[in-house]
RNA sequence: GGCUAGUUACCCAAGUGGCCAAAGGGAACUGACUGUAAAUCAGCUGGCUCAGCCUUCGGGGGUUCGAAUCCCUCACUAGCCA
């Protein structure tokens, strides 16, 4: 981790000028109010994470980049791993979420929370405190969390959310479960400014509608008012789901996506998405950002803008060490030269980045794409080499029964479906 | 509680007794072109011991030589009525 080096741009006279050019505020409460409490004061404030797989995702990580962004100016930071909202499951637009059990949900705020820490300074003055709503919303009976908050709640309000009513309007419905989600999170709000003065909530803008419950129910409990700050929807220009790989999450955790494969990711950033997550995902200043941009542009093939773009993010969330090893995996297995001249140690080394097996000479093909990940099923194998789609050590594979037979060094293929889906295969 | 309509592969959606592993679209994947980019064009998308076989059309049961298609039942969803 390098949190010591992290800082903002001080060629801005005001931290929301900062945030807003990086991109992250798509709403907020009343502008000049938040400006002026984030530059005139140390103000508390949170983002909550509800459990809902067992590690962050990208998605999360700009909430917590954000949330970084703002200790570094010197505001106190809560990150709230929802242990109750998770038990709940907040409405998603499409369909009814799958319950999971309360021992899974239960390692899973464990899992997360841990994560989140390493993006958050938890010393000096500063320091970042990690809670659970589980805390106060497990003790509160059912009568008291009908008496003393929902009585705040119009079922009007709750109705018009986006979330809500989407689903009301869709043929899946909303059970009541998922409808009173709102309630909680906006408790929490209220809990959080109660027991730390928490005073500014903020998460993506789809969680308008459960950022504004939180205000809403201050303002009626305590007749006080507070903010929010809600980032855009990340999207892809090419219109493709942001933090998506093969139709798969990009995970923080590198058991879940490889540090490899989570450089690689952002080395495919499309051009036209550069800056935009250059803002987002690194601490370059606004100079430094217009710099690379322009590096790149001048000379696009040379992908060097996707190249700081990787390493500054892989360094984030995995070390500088698992970056450098992307990097040199990449280097080895994209290089010009062909794979028989790389040396042992090279190889070795690039072919451990990446999803592996160990297979002896003979084992067929598809068996070793199936071991590797590369596809799902011998069917799916044997489709990929009809489609001319699968190489061996970068000799295409014509024949659907072939074995591996060619090995370099006499030890390692490196297996290859399609362009870029590289694996590798050492025997024994 | 009652009535009506609905539940099809990753998503949307056609199919109302055999020609259905199931039209079409989206998305993913592969190929060509490229810069490990975008756009475009083409192919492809249940599984297997692959000219054949097996499992799928909300769950279970039944009718039939034969069911995604007909009947019963359960679950879920929407709308209307109470």
């Amino acid at each position: 981790m390098s949190l010591n080096n992290q800082s903002n741009d001080a060629s801005f006279k005001y931290l929301l000028d900062e945030l807003q050019w990086r991109g992250l505020v798509a709403l907020s409460t009343d502008e000049d109010a938040l400006r002026k409490a984030l530059n005139e004061t140390k103000i508390t404030y949170y983002i909550g994470f509800d459990p809902t797989a067992p590690s962050l995702h990208l998605g999360n990580l700009v909430q917590l980049l954000f949330m970084r962004r703002l200790q570094l100016a010197g505001h106190n930071p809560l990150a709230l791993i929802g242990g109750s909202t998770g038990l709940v499951g907040d409405p998603r637009p499409t369909a009814e979420r799958t319950l999971n059990t309360k021992e899974t949900v239960a390692e899973w705020v464990e899992k997360l929370g841990k994560q989140a820490s390493r993006f958050l300074s938890f010393e000096g003055q500063n320091a970042a405190r990690l809670v659970n709503n589980l805390d106060w919303t497990a003790p509160l009976s059912a009568i008291d969390f009908l008496r003393d908050i929902g009585k705040y709640f119009r079922v009007g309000t709750m109705l018009s959310k986006d979330a809500v009513s989407a689903r009301l309007n869709s043929e899946h419905g909303i059970s009541y479960t998922e409808f009173s989600y709102q309630i909680l999170q906006g408790y929490d709000f209220l809990e959080l400014f109660r027991r730390y003065d928490c005073t500014l909530q903020m998460g993506g803008s789809d969680q308008w509608g459960n950022l504004t419950s939180g205000t809403d129910l201050i303002r009626k409990a305590e007749g006080k008012s507070v903010h929010i700050m809600a980032t855009p929807l990340i999207t892809s220009s090419d219109g493709k789901k942001f933090g998506k790989s093969e139709g798969n999450a990009i995970w923080l955790d590198e058991e879940l996506t490889s540090p490899y494969a989570f450089y690689q990711y952002w080395l495919n950033v499309t051009d036209e998405d550069l800056e935009d997550r250059l803002k987002v995902f690194t601490f370059l200043t606004k100079a430094e950002i217009e710099a690379v941009v322009a590096e790149h542009q001048a000379a696009p093939h040379m992908r060097s803008g996707q190249k700081r773009l990787a390493l500054e993010i892989t360094t984030l969330v995995h070390s500088a060490e698992a970056a450098q090893g992307a990097i040199d995996a990449s280097a080895a297995l994209f290089g010009q030269g062909d794979l028989e001249a790389l040396d042992p140690a090279t190889l070795k080394a690039a072919l451990g980045e990446l999803p592996n097996t160990t297979a002896p000479v003979g084992t067929p093909i598809t068996q070793l794409l199936i071991d590797t990940g590369l596809v799902d099923s011998i069917s799916a194998g044997r489709r990929a080499i009809k489609e001319g789609g699968v190489y061996v050590n970068n000799l295409k594979i014509d024949d659907e029964m072939a074995v591996l037979t060619q090995l370099l060094h006499s030890k390692f293929a490196v297996l290859r479906r399609g362009k870029k889906t590289l694996a590798g295969v050492f025997t024994a």
